[in-house]
RNA sequence: GGUCUGGUAGUUCAGUUGGUUAGAAUACCUGCCUGUCACGCAGGGGGUCGCGGGUUCGAGUCCCGUCCAGACCGCCA
């Protein structure tokens, strides 16, 4: 027997027991005529006690030359600490060590196990198993287990089955890049990984499964972010017979139960927004409403001057930044040159600074009056002390320059509070996105997503205008779940491949399973799908998803620790029948 | 594909205008220490300054190239 107790649960209430415990050499403090070791294992820490009057004086010299992370197990009495330490869950006690046995040596390990670790992300990532022993990573992992279970237990409760869909299924064209994986037996040909479950969730719908979920991974070959990775969790969800308000309120109760279980808060109901809404008040699909800031379109009082630069503008558009009047001329350009950043765009900044004494001194002074930039106060909804910053061009160019200075300013002045959440439905997203650089239409969601009754005949007329039964949640300025009502009639589905550009060959060799199914009686039906790993990790107030994930890829998509990707060898490219250029 | 930031001891970092033997903290090793728990004290070992080239009497420092890492833009239906 290995242990009779972890290292997380000993107390008072054990005085005087036998006990043995394993785990890792955490720390060894010695003290000369005493030694301390902290053992350690998932549950937490004991401390391990050996001195001059009680130990075996080989006992105590083999504990004082214990290094750190050795795998050890002993056995002994649990005593009542002579200065107790009511910062440690066991910290009342502590083991008076009868005998030990070492289990297996360590190497030194290449940063310190510790909460406060002196290790790079690097090396984190090389020796991720050594990083997991400290409690930020295992705790957080720990945290997600909670989360995965509350899901598991909402859904299910509601009547959801989880079924498994497959990983090797078909490439298709459309939306982000596949991996790929090549078939022995099918020489030339190639499965795809799915970017998500989509088609075989609704082909469930029509099985009759009714309520469908999965916990489910989802592969895109796209590049990374600190919130992005090639491989991803979604709880995957679809539900048959039900219209856009029946989806939002069963995942809005979702969403409630984890935030009453995980983070013990009681929610009010969700907010609501158009897509529209969010991008004149926000100049984002995915706003975060934390905080205010909100934009304040100034076509209205700010054109028709003299300052050219504004007259010539789709859009002239403007937030307060509070208390920003104080800002020094070196800090407003600082700001300046942040907003000129090839990564935002802007050719410059106007700004006001709305003095306390109710003044107001821009950098636009020459065109504008006071009683101008009072307007300019009274539509930004600047008070005094607050510093109008003002940005104008092309309209959605200029309102997405707008958000990124907004969400960096909210940033700066820590109005992006971890421990707060403001969940909100973005809803009535257009069907369609016109790619610049092909000058075609694309599926904004997904090629599945029904468009608002009614609107199927604007489609030939105005694409872009055409409005979508798709709706996204957001938390905190993420996208943590998105999702719509699906098309279920052939005919539907057929007109909406024919606008994104399939010939009818061409739809039914990518999609002919799809809508042969929808001949056969399909149900309506909807759903949503939540980014797990990043939800996980705003719930844990974090934005980066990686130390929520056990073994995440880098920036690169590598895996550093088994060093993935990696060549493969001859033997195995002539089985699959496939040769690499140069 | 692009922009920016970084790469110096096991590790995290500092290193001024280009100038003597490249420092600190921590980790590690040795010794001491009668209750530690971020223990303390004394001492010690530890460096291809990412790599390659260039400028210079002289390069961690300047220039060019390259590799790696991170953040972001494009991309992510």
């Amino acid at each position: 027997m290995y242990r009779s107790h972890t290292c997380g649960e000993l107390g008072m209430q054990d005085s005087d027991r036998e006990v043995t415990l394993s785990g890792w050499v955490h720390k060894v403090r010695d003290k000369g005529f005493v030694v301390w070791i902290d053992l350690r294992d998932r549950y937490g820490l004991t401390q391990l006690v050996f001195d001059e009057d009680r130990t075996p004086k080989s006992l105590l010299e083999q504990a004082r030359g214990l290094g750190r992370e050795t795998v050890i197990q002993v056995s002994g009495t649990v005593i009542e600490r002579a200065s107790k330490n009511p910062n440690m869950a066991t910290g009342a006690i502590e083991v008076l060590v009868q005998s030990l046995l070492v289990l297996n040596e360590a190497m030194l390990p290449p940063f310190t196990i510790e909460d406060d670790t002196d290790g790079g992300d690097d090396l984190r990532m090389k020796y991720r198993y050594l990083d997991i022993r400290r409690a930020p990573v295992k705790n957080n992992l720990i945290f997600r287990h909670q989360v995965t279970m509350e899901v598991r237990k909402y859904l299910s409760g509601a009547g959801f089955i989880e079924v498994e869909t497959p990983y090797l299924i078909k490439s298709t064209p459309e939306g982000a890049r596949d991996f790929v994986v090549p078939s022995r037996m099918n020489e030339g040909q190639f499965y795809a990984l799915p970017q998500s479950p989509q088609t075989f969730k609704q082909l469930l719908m029509v099985g009759g499964m009714d309520k469908y979920f999965q916990i489910v991974k989802c592969f895109r070959d796209e590049d990374l972010r600190a919130d992005r990775q090639p491989e991803f969790t979604q709880i995957d969800c679809e539900m048959a017979f039900v219209e856009q308000e029946d989806v939002l309120a069963t995942f809005e109760g979702l969403t409630k139960h984890l935030l009453t279980e995980i983070k013990g808060i009681a929610p009010a109901d969700f907010p609501r927004m158009t897509y529209d809404e969010a991008m004149q008040r926000y100049g984002n699909d995915k706003p975060d409403i934390r905080f205010g800031m909100e934009f304040g379109e100034l076509n209205a009082v700010a054109q028709h001057k003299d300052f050219n630069v504004f007259n010539t503008a789709e859009l002239v558009v403007g937030i307060a930044v509070p208390q920003g009047a104080s800002y020094t001329r070196k800090e407003i350009d600082k700001l300046i040159d942040w907003v000129k950043r090839p990564q935002v765009g802007a050719k410059g900044m106007v700004y006001v600074k709305c003095n306390e004494d109710g003044t107001y001194k821009s950098s636009v002074d020459k065109f504008y009056d006071q009683e101008d930039l009072a307007a300019w106060a009274q539509v930004t909804g600047a008070q005094a002390g607050d510093l109008i910053c003002v940005l104008s061009g092309e309209a959605n160019t200029t309102r997405g320059q707008l958000s990124a200075l907004r969400m960096e300013l909210g940033e700066r002045l820590g109005l992006r509070k971890p421990d707060e959440f403001a969940p909100l439905w973005v809803v009535d997203f257009p069907l369609l996105e016109l790619d610049e650089e092909t000058g075609h239409y694309h599926a904004m969601h997904h090629p599945f997503t029904s468009p608002k009754p009614g609107q199927l005949e604007l489609l030939d007329t105005d694409p872009g205008a055409v409005r979508a039964n798709a709706y996204d949640l957001v938390l905190n300025g993420n996208e943590i779940g998105g999702g719509s009502i699906r098309i279920h009639d052939k005919a539907t589905q057929a007109i909406m491949f024919k606008h994104l550009g399939f010939s009818p060959e061409e739809a039914k060799a990518q999609f002919g399973f799809l809508m042969d199914a929808f001949q056969y009686g399909a149900p309506p039906h909807g759903g949503i799908a939540f980014g797990l790993d990043r939800l996980v990790a705003i719930l844990g107030g974090q934005e980066t998803i990686r130390d929520f994930i056990a073994f995440p890829k880098n920036n690169s998509g590598r895996d550093v620790m088994i060093d993935a990707p990696a060549t493969i060898d001859q033997a195995q490219l002539d089985e699959l029948g496939l040769s690499l250029k140069s």
